[in-house]
RNA sequence: GGCGCUAUCGUCUAAGGGUUAGGACGGAGCCCUCUCAAGGCUCAAAUACGGGUUCGAAUCCCGUUAGCGCUACCA
């Protein structure tokens, strides 16, 4: 049974690469029909923060993948401290007492372990250790017995690094806690996860880990370790340094569909090699393979002025479009609502919704792309009115003539405004889209627009007789 | 500095010894059209650099350069 776990730290919010992280992990997992653990490392008692913890559970709640099991790190201490001294009865750990201002001695030169400690003896390190003098507990590396460590990673292969470079690292601090890599294994074994999936910022962490679960005389896990997403200047993904932008709950509140986020982010990194773009969540489930997933970083292009990427932008539209009309009209509320349309009904929504579909990337665009169906357009240019090649003579012509037309016009519909429009224009001798233009501006306050009968017909007979009032008022 | 990893159009990627180096987004243009979209068609756009190996290299090897990561009692 395929088990993996997604394991955040609450430091900071969820961002975009700790969600695709989560996403990989989910999709590898429902692919083989094994387990999901969502495990909170949360160690680091002095950056944790219950803002970031519910940033993690806002995002990954809004992906509605969902996960089996759930654990917090700080609920297992007891085991992690049991695996430690376990190591260290095995001889594989050793006290340090080194004071930790004397540990960091010179970082630029590579630094193995603090003299003298390594070869503490049992006798003299248990004394040490009664009398009360704070120590922390180290790896013993094992350099002489043995010349390197040697992973096979699912994602890059058989990488290796000498024991030599390879320094002995902290299993548990002098204030007992334990560290990021003690505790990450000790639960690993003990939760029986069986696949890693994880950000390569771990790949070197890697060779720590096989050794500690070695030396806890567990199976290692597979490991597969995942390319960084990165910013287009370059550096890693940041909150301080990029934004809002990289945090999940951004592409939410924009308008993002779940599964349209989901999708572009399984595109980073991973590719099902068959040229589709567009996937539902099945079909990424049933095309998910470590076989796909990249080994170079990739970059996450964004801009000050457009802070998503565009080909984010263009398959939420293409899922938006996919959305059958009631759907989307339900998931349009919440979003005409923010942007203040009081008036936005479902039923209203309803009949908005076929005219916007394929006009809008996000959901929230609903507040500029349809407001003219909520709040009466005054703000406008009157020289919008002026249809192509023609005068304000010519739109206020259109204008009476359009009034005279649709007050009289035995139906509001598509078919009879159509033929009643175009017959008008011919009376006038005008072109069609000379006599639409000028509608099209009073009606919607502006030159850009749904089809024209459809709007009028949604938008209903008196309001469009009071909008062409207006707009024969300022022509 | 040491160690590890990586390098294909602007971006995401396919091709893993033999292809006109393919697709997508974005860009440009044309068509459709009541505007805007959507849709259809077309175009521009890449193998970081230098050496090998080979009949043949984007692909394998070495070097250079660049980027990223690790080098903590952070994760």
């Amino acid at each position: 049974m395929t088990r993996v776990r997604f394991a955040p730290s609450p430091t900071g919010y969820l961002h975009i690469g700790g969600a695709r992280t989560f996403i990989f992990n989910w999709l590898h997992a429902r692919h083989q029909g094994g387990v999901v653990v969502l495990r909170i490392d949360d160690t680091d008692v002095e950056r944790n923060t219950q803002t970031s913890l519910d940033s993690i559970y806002e995002g990954l709640q809004w992906l509605e993948l969902g996960w089996d099991e759930f654990y917090r790190q700080s609920e297992r201490l007891d085991l992690h401290r049991q695996a430690a001294w376990a190591i260290f009865e095995k001889g594989l750990a050793y006290r340090d007492f080194t004071p930790a201002s004397a540990t960091p001695e010179n970082p630029t030169e590579g630094w193995l372990f603090n003299p003298g400690m390594r070869e503490l003896s049992r006798e003299e390190s248990d004394r040490r250790a009664d009398a009360g003098e704070p120590f922390v507990l180290r790896f013993r590396v094992p350099r002489d017995s043995r010349p390197e460590v040697v992973v096979t990673d699912l994602v890059y292969g058989v990488v290796s690094k000498a024991t030599g470079d390879l320094e002995d690292f902290a299993l548990l601090r002098s204030t007992g806690m334990p560290t990021y890599h003690m505790a990450s294994c000790a639960d690993d074994a003990d939760l029986r996860i069986t696949d890693i999936l994880r950000g390569q910022e771990h790949l070197a962490n890697t060779f720590k880990h096989v050794l500690i679960f070695e030396a806890l005389g567990v199976e290692v896990p597979r490991m597969a370790h995942l390319p960084l997403l990165m910013a287009p200047d370059g550096a890693k993904l940041s909150k301080r340094v990029h934004g809002p932008v990289v945090s999940v709950t951004t592409y939410r509140d924009a308008g993002f569909l779940p599964h349209a986020f989901i999708n572009f982010l399984s595109l980073v990194g991973w590719s099902p090699k068959n040229d589709r773009e567009k996937l539902s969540r099945d079909e990424l489930v049933e095309l998910f393979s470590l076989d796909g997933i990249n080994r170079s970083n990739a970059t996450i292009n964004f801009t000050d002025e457009e802070p998503f990427d565009p080909k984010a932008l263009w398959l939420n539209a293409e899922h938006l479009r996919a959305l059958d009309i009631d759907d989307l009209a339900r998931q349009l509320v919440p979003y005409a609502h923010e942007a203040g349309f009081t008036n936005a009904t479902p039923e209203k929504l309803r009949a908005i919704a076929p005219l916007i579909r394929e006009r809008i990337r996000l959901l929230s665009e609903v507040g500029t792309v349809a407001d003219f169906f909520f709040v009466e357009p005054k703000g406008y240019d009157p020289a919008e009115l002026i249809p192509k090649k023609g005068d304000a003579a010519m739109a206020a012509e259109a204008l009476r003539k359009s009034k005279e037309v649709l007050s009289t016009v035995p139906a509001f519909d598509h078919a009879t405004l159509d033929e009643a429009l175009r017959a008008a224009a011919e009376e006038l001798s005008i072109k069609a889209g000379q006599m639409f233009q000028p509608i099209r501006v009073a009606v919607c306050g502006r030159k850009n627009s749904p089809p024209l009968f459809e709007t009028l017909e949604v938008l209903g007979r008196d309001t469009v007789l009071t909008r062409l009032d207006f707009a024969l008022g300022i022509v």
